[in-house]
RNA sequence: GGAGGGUUGGCCGAGUGGACGAUGGCGGCUGUCUUGAAAACAGUUAUACCGCAAGGUAUCGGGGGUUCGAAUCCCUCACCCUCCGCCA
């Protein structure tokens, strides 16, 4: 959510951004004229209400004098104030509520050093990191890699659970929780990330918190019963961590990581990356989030970027560095880089990581606060996420990577200790 | 799942329809005293919004209702506690 006021007073500026953004359909004129009503019936409901607390009292004291027949006639002139105190309430209502349907959907500001683009045709590649493998083989894809090795039951998976699910067996399991372990270390050891276990179903009000809701919902699972929803990613529980929550200036930066499987319903890409484990309607992610100042928030968002790229380099798989221009950046964001691996078998790049600095976006919808000096005003925090990294992708990269010719796949180094094994064959 | 009890300011805790934004205590801050500190004493100590200001409005877990007027009465939801049942 941005700030009303900014929107009240840098109008211009909002406006550009969505243009920018290509959300034009963003309710900004709306805003401004529901904030200005909404202000507008403040005043003219509290005058009348300051008339009424008063009159009341006056009542109060006529009845304690015996003053019967006063006190009745201040009843009916009381009366008569509280109904059209109601009417303004019942005003008041509808535009609160309409206005803050449309501050919750509209997205947030990208931050000046943003390319400004139409979609993700215009992102920008940073830069390309790590050596291409070579093969004196046409390298195959992970579907076919984890068929032929047995690690890897996409069958069995739509048996279970219709397409978009697959099951792991064996090494492919083992890999994947090596990579899960591993991974976990690497951020709480060397990074200095304090790790977190979450509930994987949250309330509704974390999705409004984090974006998600109200705009997004259709890509959510969700428990009608008892009205509690699958996340899907860790940025929304660990997020809400804090939420409606004062923190004291030494306690920033707060940097959690934290592993949870995903949901996603996926029904916008129907039909796209349907072949091998790309994209699922589960999988497994570890997430880094933080809450930090707004004076170093831009600074931590390069820090989580290096973070997330040690798990490529250290991995051993070539991958680059991308930032989303301003027609591909999400909702929330307010600048968002992306890490994505090469995978030879697919010929593509998979995207491994999305890293975002949010400014104040979600802190002011989820109401985390800290104070920059004891006794202080509160102010909003900056949240930042990355992931670090997503699962199915990076087995992907690692099965396609690490390939041999006879099908087999070689462990990286790094994983030989989590795997217990040298080569998947 | 069943039965009962709770939720008040930074913390503890009083308050069952009007002088209550809320007694009191603790903690915090300021001052007096002191070389300094402690103790004692005095004062002070919530947040948001509107307003140049004076001031006003709202907030006693959330929402709704009754009433001229609600921390107080009614309904509802959330959370916490106790007991029973069930369970990994």
């Amino acid at each position: 959510m941005l700030d009303i006021r900014l929107i009240r007073e840098d109008t211009q500026r909002v406006r550009q951004a969505m243009i920018d953004l290509g959300a034009m359909d963003a309710p900004v004129e709306e805003a401004i004229r529901l904030d200005a009503r909404r202000r507008q019936i403040l005043v003219d409901m509290e005058g009348l209400k300051a008339e009424r607390n008063a009159g009341s009292k006056q009542i109060g004291a006529l009845l304690r004098q015996g003053q019967t027949e006063a006190a009745t006639q201040q009843k009916e002139a009381m009366t008569a104030l509280g109904a059209r105190i109601a009417g303004l309430e019942t005003e008041l209502k509808q535009v609160e509520a309409d206005l803050n349907w449309a501050m919750l959907t509209i997205p947030n500001l990208p931050l000046p050093e943003v390319p400004i683009g139409k979609d993700d045709s215009e992102n920008v590649v940073i830069r390309i990191v790590g050596e291409w493998p070579t093969f004196d083989f046409v390298p195959r894809p992970h579907w076919e890699l984890g068929e032929g090795l047995g690690i890897l039951d996409l069958e069995r998976g739509v048996k279970l659970s219709g397409s978009r699910f697959y099951v792991l067996k064996g090494l492919g399991a083992r890999l994947q929780r090596a990579l899960i372990a591993w991974m976990l270390d690497v951020h709480t050891q060397q990074h200095g990330y304090t790790e977190v276990y979450p509930p994987v179903m949250v309330r509704e009000a974390c999705l409004v918190g984090t974006g998600n809701l109200p705009k997004f919902g259709d890509n959510l699972y969700r428990d009608i019963e008892d009205d509690l929803w699958l996340i899907p990613t860790a940025e929304v529980p660990v997020t809400n961590l804090y939420r409606d929550e004062i923190l004291e200036a030494e306690q920033l930066p707060i940097k959690h990581v934290a592993y949870t499987p995903c949901f996603r319903r996926e029904k916008m890409s129907a039909g796209k990356d349907t072949r091998g484990i790309k994209r699922g309607h589960q999988f497994d992610k570890v997430e880094m989030v933080k809450f930090v100042t707004p004076e170093s928030s831009r600074a931590e968002l390069d820090s989580l970027v290096t973070d997330a790229e040690a798990i490529c380099r250290l991995l051993g798989i070539p991958y680059r560095v991308v930032q989303m221009c301003t027609g591909d950046l999400s909702f929330v964001a307010a600048i968002k880089f992306d890490l994505e691996m090469w995978a030879p078998g697919c010929d593509e790049w998979l995207e491994v990581s999305s890293c975002s600095l949010f400014t104040d976006f979600q802190a002011r919808r989820a109401n985390i606060r800290y104070r920059p000096e004891p006794g202080g005003r509160p102010r909003y925090v900056h949240t930042l996420n990355g992931s670090g990294l997503a699962l199915p992708r990076v087995m992907i990269a690692v099965l396609e990577n690490y390939q041999q010719a006879d099908g087999s796949v070689v462990v990286p180094e790094v994983l030989r200790p989590y795997v217990g094994a040298e080569v998947i064959r």
